[in-house]
DNA sequence: CTGAAAGCGCTAACAA
DNA sequence: TTGTTAGCGCTTTCAG
């Protein structure tokens, strides 16, 4: 692309350079790197001119070459784990997080890669991202998060930071969770507090750590509340909400998901049980749809986006030489009609 | 990091480099790096002695480097609507062709960026992105792709994709949608075919092009079945669910989302009317929870995992030099009670 | 405060 | 088939 006085044009096609603006201004490129690193001196003058002419030409600095230069990447990599598939990928509370770590990557001018990874190949892409320094940090789910990983991810010293908290505990591995535990227990005593006396916990699956966890807060509220431990059940299987409603020994429910909150729903619909006056729901998690649901759900609302946000807090602080660090976001309750009793 | 032998241990803190192959083998960087790319020529006897001490050293190209040598990122640009806020970036399917992207990104030897973007600073966004040299390609939703957008894109010959159909149409400018028009069409099909015969689009903004292209299918199934126009109905307002279905005038509706479909069972189940045996129901998109609605959903099922899959396809292409390319991809009915007259 | 020169790790003409 | 050399665009000592 050539211009009207014979010069080749600058611009997208052909990028402007740092010696572009060093030839315009009339100094070495060392001075213009300085300028604008801006951490070095350099008199007021130049420096001016400098931007000056950085406006005129509309540069941009080439982030690989400055990467390269720097021996770092200004990047941050969130892995995904591709073989759950529609699991991870389809659900909203992790878009969420995904819009939280991309907000505040940004603001600490990092980018945000993204990496599908399958179950048996962690290593293999670790291998990818690390040592073709395409990363400085990764943030991975917990089911990814197995021994082998950690102890490599540690041993490697690579800042990272797991989405939930992992299996295996170390003070050198950072971690950010929901609060699942203060989660159950507010949902428990939110039940409680509204005159449902016999709870239950519905949904879920008793191996996944976040589910015991919700339990576990679950069960220490009713214990603080003088609860028989008898009148808890614990169940797995959501077909079983016609069977537990209609055997009539509860009369609130704390489900572990919106699925699990519908099927009690429906139960109770087909039992010719009001919700909320016969029955109270409060469930995890505040699904778009469940304001529109009949009656709308209460929910424990979980703040994935801030969980996002706090991850990469804590990754970008130990990208700069910080400790590993673990943390908890709080959760709030939502509260609508199904636990709000009308009469009695 | 000194090992035993006095000498610096290289793997993960201390990077080995290209050099380190060379040295190791005895031949040049060049050839080093000619046996790595692949694309000239090299003896089978130093490329085995290369690939071996690739595998024993555990050596990986610094990317970043080799980016810069080739002038290129690498590196793929997924644009999100950060206005929208939990608008786009809590969708489902917005998630899914994320997962669509990234897999084929991949696939390509190239990774995947993200980044958020507010309304009006699409343009900026672009410099940083471009100029930077951070990416050489992009894939933006249809919110973004305003006039001024497409033309810096198109002007500057920066390979791009608009994920839908732009308001703007230009044969310069690659799009991928789903194909909501012939969805329109299927559903309507799918609700004569089974009997029902007045029939209403329920739900969704007029002003949005998908929400016109579906209602577009289905007005132009119901001519070629010689419906009479007079009885279809467009509604925007989902509170109107009553107030349609009390009216008597439809026995059949083709919903442009799960909430209006909910809308419009809740109603049902208000006016005692039975879907699907009084009504019946088909809704675009499959949710999550359609299967456990009461009675299960029909659904036009939209396959954002291979938009986001074609979207990728078409934008390698094109940084490969090829032309800007325009696709629609298929839509699919699941059928579910909610459709299914079981009675006369 | 500024410039010259070397270097980040890799690739690619050009010669041999 | 291979080595030499220059260069990608930027940063950073080291002198001045």
């Amino acid at each position: 692309m050539i211009n009207a006085s014979g010069c080749i044009k600058k611009g997208i096609d052909v990028p402007v350079t740092i010696k572009d603006i060093a030839k315009k201004v009339g100094v070495s490129t060392s001075t213009v790197s300085r300028a604008l690193t801006g951490r070095a001196t350099i008199s007021e003058e130049t420096r001016k001119r400098i931007s000056q002419a950085v406006e005129e030409l509309n540069y941009h600095p080439n982030a690989i070459a400055r990467n390269l230069a720097n021996g770092i990447a200004r990047t941050v990599c969130l892995l995904i784990d591709a073989s759950e598939d529609s699991g991870a990928f389809s659900n909203a509370f992790f878009t969420n997080s995904v819009f939280g770590i991309e907000k505040a990557v940004q603001k600490c001018g990092y980018d945000l890669l993204i990496t599908g990874c399958f179950d048996g190949k962690v290593s293999k892409t670790l291998d990818k991202l690390i040592l073709e320094r395409k990363t400085d940090g990764i943030i991975i789910p917990p089911s990814l998060a197995c021994k082998s990983v950690l102890d490599k991810l540690i041993g490697g010293h690579i800042p990272f930071v797991v989405l939930g908290e992992p299996q295996k505990q170390s003070s050198l591995c950072s971690w950010v969770d929901i609060n699942n535990s203060q989660g159950g227990m507010i949902a428990a005593q939110h039940l409680l507090d509204n005159g449902y006396e016999r709870l239950a916990f519905f949904g879920g699956k008793e191996t996944d750590g976040f589910v015991q966890r919700r339990l576990g807060g679950f069960l220490e509220c009713l214990e603080a509340n003088g609860k028989n431990m008898e009148e808890v059940s614990f169940l797995n299987d959501a077909c079983a909400a016609v069977d537990i409603l209609s055997s009539g020994k509860f009369d609130g429910f704390v489900c572990n998901d919106n699925f699990a909150a519908f099927e009690i729903l429906k139960a109770a619909k087909a039992l010719n049980l009001d919700v909320p006056n016969d029955v109270g729901v409060v469930t995890f998690d505040n699904y778009p749809i469940a304001p529109y649901m009949d009656p709308p759900l209460s929910c424990i609302d979980i703040d994935t986006l801030a969980q996002g946000a706090e991850a990469t807090r804590i990754l970008i602080n130990q990208i700069n030489g910080s400790h590993p660090q673990q943390s908890l976001i709080s959760t709030e309750l939502i509260e609508r009609a199904s636990s709000r009793r009308v009469k009695g």
